[in-house]
DNA sequence: CTTTTTGCAAATGATTTGCATTAAC
DNA sequence: GTTAATGCAAATCATTTGCAAAAAG
């Protein structure tokens, strides 16, 4: 499984770093986190795996190379910190609750990425459709 | 045109002040724009009213106010800061420029909002269904 | 060994806080 | 006159920068 991550970072021309590799395990096990959530669970030594040193300027290193090679995905919904996610090049959006911040991922029905044709795109080249459906997830709702 | 806003302000509950009347202006000529934008471009006395004095923070207020009324709506998307756009109350969305941030209104053909219904909403409550298109601009686009 | 990555420290940019003053009603 | 809004100054939060040290190939 570590054997994997540090294939997938060289197929890319990426060289395979504990620190890369840290991020990619930790990604797995928390989808959507947060450069500052990814940073606290890196730093208290996962479990098997040594103990990983990572500074935050280094996580936010790692986050861009991998985003950049497409390993990762980075979403930005409006109000919190960027998340990250493992991206299996599906093609998804989210739902995100205003108030907690939980994010769930909506699989989307409608063919490939961009799933939404624009009959006029404005002299746009477009290459992505978001979608984000904004509610209020069931534990924050104030109803019964 | 000032008498209007004075009356939307009131029928929301809010005091009709110079610094919320000059926000709703300044976003009538320029929508989309940053809370830095209309911070300049209110300073600058803009035109027949007379200067209105307006600090960042009593910026950042009048915007929280406004966003909350229900008379302007934000748009924060990844990687810029937030623009604020007079609120129609209609059912459209965003185009936006990776490279500049231009920023497109699209009118949703879908019905009212929120335009596209989840057949699963996991236990959310949701409100609004929100989408960007991303790409390149025709000033930004590489080609000919 | 050579080049890519990381660590450190300090800076930036956007936004928020708390409290006295001022303006709207 | 009361209450709601503003101005000021300083703080916070996420993220970025520049350069020396360390690790990967």
């Amino acid at each position: 499984m570590d054997r994997e991550a540090a294939e997938l970072l060289r197929a890319r021309g990426l060289r395979s770093t504990a620190q890369r590799r840290a991020v990619l395990a930790a990604l797995r096990g928390h989808p959507h986190s947060t450069a500052a959530e990814l940073e606290s669970r890196i730093g208290v030594t996962a479990g098997r795996e040594p103990p990983v040193a990572l500074s935050r300027q280094g996580l936010y290193n790692v986050l861009d190379d991998l985003t950049q090679a497409g390993l990762i995905r980075c979403i930005e919904p409006a109000g919190s910190p960027a998340r990250y996610e493992l991206r299996v090049g599906d093609n998804h959006h989210h739902l995100v609750c205003r108030s907690c911040g939980r994010i769930e991922d909506i699989d989307c029905g409608v063919g490939r990425a961009p799933c939404l044709q624009l009959d006029d795109d404005r002299g746009f080249s477009i290459d992505e459709a978001e979608i984000i459906w904004w509610g209020l997830c069931g534990s924050c709702r104030p109803g019964p």
